[in-house]
DNA sequence: CTGAATCCAAAATGATACTG
DNA sequence: CAGTATCATTTTGGATTCAG
């Protein structure tokens, strides 16, 4: 994870939900997850302009031990590997949701950035 | 920031609330100025056990620069300097509630770290 | 296609000493 | 008290190469 990465003792409850949602691409991975319900490696690598897949491979296996994420492997050829958000996942999604409509709020104020605002929450 | 810091452009909401709050100690200076209202320099360094200096200021450097953070100076000596939220800072930490609160759980659930659980949201 | 492994660069954080 | 400055260390992220 990012931010020098804490995980706990935490002193509070935002200080351990923020510790899972650290590390670059997290934010976007739950999004696309979310949005999709299931995707498979190459489909996330898409909808993440810039990410490398060490990083990619690297934050979903977190996410994975973080109970967040779903990885379903089929025994194909070419392999084929999916990934989909877990129960705990979806409940962080929706605890993120006023933080993401906090941050398109944020990004309009400002104006200085465009997004592709559809809204915080989509699922 | 933290992060490697995007610093948009975002692809979504959630990436830009994550944005302003990337950064080790970001979540706690959040937590105890929403708790006390307004404190001092030494007060947040008490509340941040394991903070240095440079740190503590740096992010409340940050956090002034995203309107998050309001610094009042006191021509007094010694020096007194007042850390308190923005009518912006006191929206991010209400966004932040249900991040906490799921935070909490998260905690609970695995029973690996004791916190000193008081509400996920004491404003 | 989905990675793992390696090496490297950059960024964040930490420690310490010093100042008005 | 509330910082600043500097240097060292740790973490993260990126690029490239290789493999089942």
């Amino acid at each position: 994870m990012a931010r020098g990465s804490r995980r706990g003792p935490y002193i509070c409850g935002i200080d351990a939900g923020l510790d899972v949602v650290s590390g670059k691409w997290k934010g976007l991975i739950l999004w696309e997850l979310d949005a999709h319900r299931v995707r498979r490696f190459a489909e996330l690598r898409r909808g993440l302009p810039g990410v490398s897949e060490k990083m990619l491979t690297q934050h979903l296996r977190e996410m994975e031990q973080d109970g967040l994420v779903e990885r379903e492997v089929y025994a194909e050829v070419p392999p084929r590997v999916e990934y989909s958000l877990t129960e705990h996942g979806r409940t962080l999604n929706q605890a993120l949701g006023p933080l993401g409509a906090w941050g398109v709020d944020r990004i309009r104020r400002e104006g200085s950035e465009k997004v592709d605002v559809a809204e915080a929450s989509h699922s």
